[in-house]
DNA sequence: AAACTTGTTCTAGTCCGCATAGAACAGTTA
DNA sequence: TAACTGTTCTATGCGGACTAGAACAAGTTT
């Protein structure tokens, strides 16, 4: 699994790190079950400290998509499919794009409550 | 044209003025050739410093949506059209991936709503 | 059981962007 | 000319991002 980072990028290093992992789930390069490295050495690996990888990947269990637990490491949800994540990818780009046009939440959810109809 | 601000919002006061005016001439709030307020005026009306106001038209005038001359003031580019349309678009692309995938749409307006706030 | 691994929590410090403030400056308009 | 408006400059305070180190707890390995 290969996660890169660009340290002039004005996102945050735990968010770009966090939507790695997530690239990776979308497009199988990371299938369900599968172990992710460990913070330490992530950490290591991309020059960065271990908090800041933790934080990312605190964020991807808020989303479901992996489960953390002690000795054990991060590890991607069975049930984690891959068309979810690059769903949830999706929607990441569209909020992206409604936030930066200055529309509101309940705008935007109301775009794609009627689109679903 | 209304300009609204959240102090409480994570996202930063200038980017929340060009995204306000960005919004208004995305919907057609405001017209192509329309002058927008001061920026002594609309510093004062928000509660806002200048510098603040200033910083969110300059990066309206690095888009090529508005014209800053002093003594004239902000002005909107004639050739400023509407973006909201390819928003519309990427909101379609997505409720059709998500309706392939077979969510429901509570589940998705739910994605995206989180992915607002 | 003991040793090791890994995430969790806590404190603390640095750095940088955001926002504020005030002033002087330079085109535009009336 | 006088009033208006964006431009540029210096300076200050605040908060989040990131780093750093340590101790801790739950799970795995030997």
């Amino acid at each position: 699994m290969l996660v890169r980072i660009d340290p002039d990028s004005p996102a945050p290093l735990h968010a770009q790190i966090s939507a790695a992992v997530r690239r990776g789930i979308a497009v199988g390069e990371i299938a369900p079950g599968e172990r992710l490295p460990g913070a330490r050495d992530l950490a290591a690996a991309l020059g960065v400290n271990l908090h800041t990888v933790l934080r990312g990947y605190q964020e991807l269990r808020a989303e479901g998509l992996v489960e953390l637990r002690r000795g054990r490491g991060a590890q991607v949800r069975p049930d984690a499919a891959p068309a979810v994540a690059a769903l949830r990818q999706a929607v990441h780009a569209l909020v992206d794009e409604a936030r930066r046009l200055g529309l509101s939440a309940t705008e935007v959810t109301e775009m794609v409550r009627e689109a679903m109809t």
